[in-house]
DNA sequence: AAATGCGACAACCGCATTATC
DNA sequence: CGATAATGCGGTTGTCGCATT
């Protein structure tokens, strides 16, 4: 038997809402509240909505300080960061940008962010340039886990070329000599992958869990807003824990660190005596059991190195298999052949944005703050 | 001028989680 | 402690307007 509808779909009114809803709407919760119960409160003031429309519509439009549309470069940047790192938990990185909603976030990200940041092409190249990169990452697998290459998410697709697509970036304007003492301003994904992970075809909830690890400067204010935001996402456990091992820092990830990766982004190295760590697990952020993004990452890149090159080393990040670029110019392997590709593509704004190698939270943070 | 394609965005749907009884 | 209801969240769809053919 089915989960019970929330309401009754054929006197529940669908579609835009009229001004007068909105009004209606507005009025009452600003005098009233929601009341604790949003199901109850469409009947109350006699609209014919679903309760969990009329949340929506609230949250995402009538509740005061909502702005709309005009992102700026830095709303940008931290949403990228935030995606790259802990991927599409819209309502977490919509918790960084103050007055903007998950929804808002999620629609600018599909429909503008992702095509600057990866590349727009016309749809027809694209497609076959997705379907070409999907089976080279099998063909790269093959005698191995290509169920593996196979099973990964397009979205861990996504976040694999835009992670190369700004390291690439990164490396082009590092080898030119650019901006070598500017402001570090962008995220180098830095990927920690501990040894003795077990491997791919265990059980899920035996999965390493992933921990998003953004370590700041003392005195920066990111580390409260974060800690504000994964808090709201639940992830007490982690906070909880840190304080519990406050010698840790960083390097705590609830479970052991025997069968632990790492994959988040931190400042740069000019800020090394970093004192406060803000982890997120992604058990919690990831997924149900714990194997979400980062596992499929690392099943990917553990597969093919565990074949080939004998898995990783001292902590030392493997070289992502080889990859056929998108338009079939040339097979990348190494970074420096994938920077030399991004370099001669048309990378749009994006482009004009990437000049260091970490991101500086705490600018965008404090800005909002005021 | 009409048809078609495409981008942007609002809203819906279903699942997961949390709260309550 | 289990069942049920309410809420939160992310993916997807529908619709509208503009651009192109």
């Amino acid at each position: 038997m089915g989960r019970a509808p929330c309401c009754d779909k054929a006197s529940v009114k669908k579609g835009p809402w009229s001004p007068e809803e909105d009004a209606k709407l507005k009025a009452y919760i600003e005098e009233n509240g929601t009341g604790g119960n949003w199901i109850a409160l469409p009947q109350k003031i006699g609209l014919k909505r679903c309760g969990k429309s009329c949340r929506l519509r609230w949250l995402n439009y009538l509740r005061p300080n909502i702005k709309h549309g005009d992102f700026t470069e830095e709303e940008e940047h931290i949403i990228c960061s935030l995606y790259i790192s802990i991927g599409s938990r819209w309502s977490i990185i919509a918790a960084q940008l103050p007055g903007r909603t998950d929804n808002d976030i999620k629609n600018y990200w599909n429909t503008k962010l992702k095509k600057k940041l990866l590349g727009k092409r016309a749809p027809s190249r694209r497609a076959r340039a997705n379907q070409e990169l999907g089976g080279t990452l099998a063909a790269a697998t093959a005698g191995g886990s290509t169920a593996a290459a196979q099973a990964l998410s397009s979205s861990a697709l996504e976040r694999i070329q835009l992670h190369m697509r700004l390291q690439g970036l990164y490396s082009a304007f590092s080898c030119a000599g650019i901006s070598s003492n500017a402001p570090p301003q962008w995220p180098k994904l830095e990927t920690t992958l501990l040894p003795n992970r077990p491997l791919p075809g265990m059980q899920p909830t035996d999965a390493i869990a992933t921990a998003v690890s953004v370590q700041h400067h003392p005195q920066h204010l990111v580390g409260q807003t974060l800690a504000a935001a994964a808090a709201a996402a639940s992830t007490s456990e982690v906070f909880e824990a840190e304080q519990l091992h406050p010698a840790a820092g960083a390097n705590y990830i609830p479970g052991g660190p025997d069968q632990r990766a790492k994959l988040g982004f931190c400042s740069s190295s000019a800020e090394a005596g970093l004192a406060g760590t803000v982890e997120m697990s992604s058990s919690s952020l990831l997924g149900g059991f714990g194997y979400g993004l980062h596992d499929e990452l690392y099943d990917f890149i553990y597969s093919r190195c565990d074949q080939s090159v004998g898995g990783a080393q001292g902590g030392v990040v493997p070289p992502l298999p080889e990859l056929q670029c998108p338009d079939g110019s040339a097979i990348i392997g190494a970074d420096e052949k994938f920077s030399a590709w991004t370099a001669s593509c048309d990378h749009g704004p994006a482009g004009q944005l990437i000049q260091g190698n970490s991101v500086n939270l705490q600018d965008y943070v404090l800005g909002y703050d005021q």
